[in-house]
RNA sequence: GCCGGGGUGGCGGAAUUGGUAGACGCGACGGACUUAAAAUCCGUUGAACUUAUACUUCGUGAGGGUUCGAGUCCCUCCCUCGGCACCA
């Protein structure tokens, strides 16, 4: 045997599987599709990461046991090849991006083409290649020419828009470019302006440029857009409807943030400052409102706000714009601060989103003197402020504000001395335990009052212990007819505690809501708590009665202990209150100061609200999404050109399709230009043309699209990649969509995934795709670290380099490696030495193939016994395995009675007869098969051929021959199966010969001999025919089940006694490793491979079935070292064109098992016991141990728990 | 702040969803082979106690709870990683 050698086994395999274009996957095939993909790679000039490897092995692995499992499947690879990288690269080294592409695609195909995954190169695909491209832009120019119908809920061509017939045809061409799916709009975008350039989102590191570091800055600039927010429903909807890791889910969700409510309309009316009535600069809350009574109702003077809580309008004192709200250039000469408002607008302008975001920074506006806004609930007038807290692009830019219901307004509101009003008051109710409500209760209302007792020296409380209840309060009780607040809590105090003398401090918040059952008085309460606070001036005290004392007794409790005390919400509220540890209240309650809301629960006084305002017309439900649109420009030279010509005349106008792809001008210059427009902007001659539709000058958009642009369709591209005339067919697309198993990085979740499953959704619309999602499942794969567990990077200089360990250690080795390191999921840090054991693994399958081929030069000359006396049969075997010794039941001493057969198939009944065969005689038979027709006859399938036809089977087949006049169904199918058992190992295999038959007659002249009659099987009907020998030949389904049968007596030998340990190991593990592949539990399947090894490896000899079935199970994780073995075995075909292993149940299952014993769940002993051990058997056996006793001698034994197949628990 | 994932030996990580915690691998230690080293092979390897591979106790971020039995379930808290972040 040579030294394992990775560097000369794995080069011969991958070129020869190029060669042979294995991995080729053809769209004609008739198994099952199986599509698996990998997010294809950007080939940038650092190379492929070892980042890369790990998903690209992982679902490498998958589509190889797919493949073995009988899928089609398709692997496919390409390049996702436009992009800064490479731009910055080539101004860099002035290369042309094209020459860079073109070296870099180079690098990254022979790096992974190093480690064998099994990509079907012959779909390669390239995005900026103009045959990609080309439909690229033909997808944006079908956005271009698309509008969303709401009604429908779909996209559809422009052209069937309806466009009101009441404009000229400037406002028509405005209307319709309004509603294209492509649009252009004035954005702030990022800008560097030291380099003068454009940033996308991605350039900008912590608010800084990515390449020179200096702060980034807003600029306003025309940008493309797409409308992807009309897909935001479908895009969180459909997520029901696909197999995504919940946490992609969930980041989608969060991402698009839906968000329901209402938009409420605010009027605006006009009001010089001088005149405003009143200013309330005080904090605490003030209830009084004041109205107008001047409100106008003209929409001319409205605006309009976006709220999740319209339950809240009364509570509304103040509004916010945005500082970029429309409204403020309205009422320009109205506003008379407006120098001061402008100068606000441009410090928020100047201000990065970094800045502007900043959570830390305290809250900055400006209140817009000289207009005020009507709140449309209580015609209260109400201050406008500006402040950039507010967010131009969610919503409408506006808010109302509730500032006791909203943390930003509050700390807003509080900073600026605006008037804070209550709308919402706590609401407290039990969910669980005897508190809950309860139905056949009545249900009582009560004012109460909670009181806190301060002590007259030291800082503690007085507090009730209600003993029976498990509850800890203030001092509680009703407040009573006539009685105010304050009275009831004095009262109360010295009813309940015998304390007299206090002073009142404060009211401790307002009034909240408890429902809850009381036990004590045995009905339901529903009661309008407030708290108050005293102190007590004296010790002077009385002894309160009875009846008052008899529920609870007063108790002392040091401040400190207090939250730990108290156990109930609506006592610790007044606690934090008396603490002032109040925040705004932010959640549902009850509503209070609200008019006809009044004593609804939020969730109820949000539908009231938002009827009311649909029925006034001052607003409506509403839906919004943080999703923003899309913003496809980019300033850049390496992207796919932007296929419009603007026209002053005639507006954007869409190429043509004949005249796409619009390809990039071949030029020198392409770095960027000082004024952040496209490089393309100053190639003259590919800028300026004619109008194709007025002829007059024209000049082509210079913007070129962004990276994700041609990542968002090429998964469809890979149906059909050679394509001329369209995207890919419609029967490819069909076949191949939507992709079983998508895998990519965590870090794409809201950009790729989001981007491409839109344009899914657009070319779904549009009928150009079968299916409204295009990834069935979506997985991803953890982040590699390096050794020192942070993030690999070039300027940490803690990279490994993959070229390196697969020249070092191998291809195997490092798919092995990648895969075992921890869970496919979970970022783990490399390590090389870990790495290094994996070879060591590879070393020793290496070596096991001694211990096989010792095994099958050592192979002694078998018997197998023919079940038959029918020399014509044996001699036919004979011939075949020459190998062996025959022996035909004339050659057995003993005298064996035939069985009567009791199998309801022919498969059945051959496999009771070899087995009765074998179980008597002790050899390997093959059961004899000759003779059954006469079963046959009886409605049993099975075969019979003429040649053996002597005696009863004569007899049989002229019975045959008559009832083939007869029959009327006469299509069928050949069957013949030989059964082979082998009593060494209790194990038999069956051989089945299959062929379609069409109805064959009877040939003319034919006395029945000489030619084969074949009694053939559909579905165990009856039916017959006849065949020529010429047909039979054409048929020969009886040569291919001798050709397996001899195929497995090869392999089959005498079997050592470790084997059916092996085997048993060798099943569980064939079932861990199918499962776990199937879960992408990479690790796991690893680890339990290596168990079988060390098995095997223990065991004298190997054998080889059990061998090849190993290597099949590693082979997707090594397929070079394994295809390498199995070539040595002699087989002719590839190991990657097996088919996967399957386990026998019945193998898997222990006969004998450890049983555990337990006392007190504690483990004392563990005894050998078999599998089907019955409860009293076990728990005989567990209290007989020796080792137990010692533990439950002279105890009393209250119960044992017996779990079958596991342990025996005993508790004393 | 909000959402999501985690916290288990010296390290990467297992644990059939409530049933022997630490599989498998790495590292370390001891031994064999060798003139020697590497490689390879054999053994040991959570901690404590101990002459002991015996016995026992402790042990899955911390504290409490449910259970015959908790890494796993419930409550409170701490730490950590990832995403979002003034989204009204």
């Amino acid at each position: 045997m040579e030294k394992y050698n990775h560097k000369k086994i794995e080069k011969k395999w991958q070129d020869s599987w190029d060669e042979s274009e294995i991995y080729h996957t053809k769209n004609s095939s008739k198994k099952p599709k199986y599509y698996c993909l990998i997010e294809f790679p950007y080939p940038s000039g650092a190379g492929l990461h070892v980042g890369h490897l790990r998903s690209h092995i992982a679902i490498d692995i998958v589509a190889r046991k797919k493949r073995m499992n009988g899928f089609n499947v398709m692997y496919p690879i390409g390049w996702d090849a436009f992009g800064l990288p490479t731009e910055n690269f080539a101004i860099k080294t002035k290369t042309h991006p094209k020459i860079v592409t073109k070296n870099n695609i180079k690098n990254y195909t022979r790096q992974i083409k190093s480690y064998g995954p099994s990509f079907d190169w012959s779909r390669e695909i390239n995005t900026t290649d103009p045959e990609y491209f080309k439909w690229t832009q033909w997808i944006f120019l079908k956005l271009f020419n698309s509008f969303y119908d709401e009604k429908l809920d779909k996209a559809r061509p422009i052209e069937e828009l309806n466009v009101p017939n009441n404009l000229d045809e400037f406002e028509k061409r405005k209307y319709i470019d309004s509603h294209r799916l492509a649009y252009e709009k004035e954005m702030a975008i990022n800008w560097c302006p030291s380099c003068k350039i454009g940033l996308a989102n991605e350039e900008v590191i912590n608010g800084n440029c990515e390449r020179c570091g200096a702060l980034a800055e807003r600029k306003v600039m025309r940008q493309w857009m797409l409308k992807i927010t009309k897909y935001a429903d479908r895009l969180i909807k459909d997520l029901g409807d696909v197999d995504y890791l919940e946490k992609i889910k969930t980041q989608q969700i969060n991402w698009i943030g839906k968000s329901e409510g209402a938009t409420v309309k605010f009027p605006v009316i006009l009001r010089r400052h001088d005149e405003e009535s009143r200013t309330n600069t005080q904090n605490d809350f003030n209830n009084e409102i004041v109205t107008s009574q001047k409100a106008p109702r003209n929409d001319n003077n409205i605006v309009k706000v976006f709220t999740t809580r319209p339950d809240t309008l009364f509570g509304c004192t103040y509004m916010v714009l945005s500082p970029e709200h429309s409204l403020i250039e309205k009422y320009k000469n109205k506003i008379e601060n407006f120098s001061e408002i402008e100068k606000y607008q441009k410090k928020t302008r100047n201000k990065s989103d970094l800045e502007r975001t900043d959570l830390a920074k305290e809250k900055s506006g400006v209140e817009l003197k000289g207009i005020k806004a009507i709140n449309p609930v209580n015609q209260e007038e109400i201050p406008i402020w500006i402040a950039d807290y507010v967010l131009s692009s969610y919503g409408t830019g506006a808010i109302m504000a509730v500032p006791a219901h909203d943390e930003r307004d509050f700390e807003f509101a509080k900073k600026f001395g605006i008037k804070i009003r209550e709308v919402v008051v706590p609401i407290f109710k039990a969910f669980t335990g005897n508190n809950v409500l309860r139905s056949d209760k009545k249900t009582v209302h009560r004012k109460i009052v909670i009181a806190f007792l301060k002590h007259w020296k030291e800082d503690k409380y007085l507090c009730l212990d209600w003993k029976k209840f498990d509850w800890h309060s203030g001092v509680v009780g009703g407040i009573e007819n006539g009685e105010n607040l304050k009275e009831a809590a004095m009262r109360e105090i010295k009813e309940e505690t015998g304390y007299k003398n206090m002073k009142f401090v404060r009211n401790l918040g307002s009034e909240h809501r408890n429902t809850f059952f009381a036990r004590h008085k045995d009905e339901n309460r529903y009661s309008i708590e407030r708290g108050i606070l005293f102190e007590l001036k004296d010790d002077a005290w009385e002894k309160p009665s009875e009846e008052e004392t008899k529920n609870h007794e007063a108790v002392w409790i040091e401040a400190e202990r207090m939250d730990d005390f108290l156990t109930l919400g609506n006592q610790k509220l007044i606690w934090n209150h008396l603490k002032g540890k109040t925040a705004c209240f932010k959640e549902d309650g009850v509503n209070i100061n609200s008019g006809f809301l009044n004593e609804l629960e939020t969730i109820d006084a949000k539908k009231e609200i938002t009827a009311w305002l649909e029925k006034n017309k001052l607003g409506k439900k509403a839906v919004n999404f943080k999703l923003r649109d899309w913003v496809f420009s980019r300033q850049h030279y390496w992207g796919e050109p932007i296929p419009i010509i603007k026209c002053e005349k005639c507006g954007n106008v869409s190429l043509s399709e004949k005249d796409l792809p619009l390809e990039l001008p071949n030029v020198k210059n392409y770095e960027p230009t000082d004024t952040g427009e496209s490089p393309l902007a100053n190639i003259k001659k590919w800028v300026e043309v004619k109008c194709p539709v007025c002829g007059g000058s024209a000049k082509r958009e210079t913007d070129t699209m962004p990276n994700w642009a041609g990542s968002s369709w090429y998964f469809l591209r890979y149906t059909d990649p050679n394509n001329k005339s369209e995207f890919a067919s419609k029967n490819n697309l069909e076949k191949w969509m939507p992709i079983d198993l998508y895998n990519g990085g965590m870090e794409h979740t809201t950009l790729h995934l989001l981007y491409s499953r839109f344009w899914h959704k657009f070319l779904f619309d549009l009928g150009y795709v079968q299916s409204a999602e295009p990834y069935k499942m979506r997985r991803s794969h953890g982040m590699v670290l390096s050794e020192d567990g942070q993030k690999m990077s070039k300027s940490r200089g803690n990279v490994v380099n993959p070229d390196e360990v697969i020249g070092k250690y191998g291809a195997d080795s490092v798919r092995l490696y990648e895969m075992f390191m921890g869970p496919y999921g979970d970022a783990i840090p490399w390590n090389t030495t870990s790495l290094i054991g994996m070879n060591r693994f590879l070393e020793r399958i290496w070596k096991m193939q001694d211990k096989v081929k010792m095994q099958q030069t050592s192979l002694e000359k078998e018997t197998i016994l023919v079940a038959t006396n029918n020399q014509g049969k044996l001699k036919e075997l004979k011939n075949h395995l020459k190998n062996f010794n025959i022996l035909s039941l004339k050659d057995i001493d003993k005298k064996i009675e035939e069985p009567e057969e009791t199998g309801k198939t022919f498969e059945d009944n051959s496999l009771l007869k070899a087995k009765y065969y074998a179980q008597e005689t002790g050899y390997m038979t093959i059961a004899d098969d000759s003779g059954l027709c006469v079963n046959a006859l009886n409605g049993r399938p099975g075969i019979f051929s003429s040649r053996y036809a002597e005696g009863d089977d004569k007899k049989g087949y002229i019975k045959l021959l008559k009832e083939l006049e007869n029959a009327s169904d006469r299509s069928a199918y050949f069957k013949s199966v030989i059964t082979i058992y082998n009593p060494k190992d209790n194990n038999y295999n069956q051989f089945n010969g299959k062929c379609d038959g069409k109805i064959l007659t009877k040939p003319e002249g034919d006395n029945g001999f000489g030619y084969d009659p074949v009694f053939m099987v559909n579905n165990l009907k009856k039916s017959f025919g006849l065949c020529s020998l010429e047909e039979k030949n054409k048929f020969d389904h009886r040569k291919k089940a001798i050709d397996k049968l001899i195929k497995y007596l090869k392999t089959c030998h005498p079997e050592p006694v470790e084997r059916s340990k092996i085997k048993h190991t060798l099943h569980k593990t064939i079932k861990k490793v199918t499962e776990d592949i199937d879960s992408l539990k990479f690790n796991t399947a690893i680890s339990q491979s290596m168990i079988l090894a060390n098995e095997m490896e223990k065991s004298k000899n190997i054998s080889l079935t059990d061998y090849k079935s190993f290597l099949v199970l590693l082979s997707p994780f090594i397929p070079h070292i394994t295809e390498e073995l199995w070539e040595t075995l002699e087989e002719e075909k590839s190991i990657h064109l097996q088919s996967w292993p399957k386990f026998d149940p019945k193998l898997i299952i222990d006969s004998e098992i450890t049983m555990v014993i337990q006392v007190n769940g504690k483990v004392r002993d563990q005894i050998k016991v078999p599998a089907e051990i019955s409860e009293d058997d076990a728990k005989k056996l567990a209290s007989e141990s020796e080792k137990v006793q010692k533990w439950i001698k002279g105890k009393e034994i209250r119960k044992i728990i017996f779990i079958k197949g596991k342990l025996v628990n005993i508790v004393v």
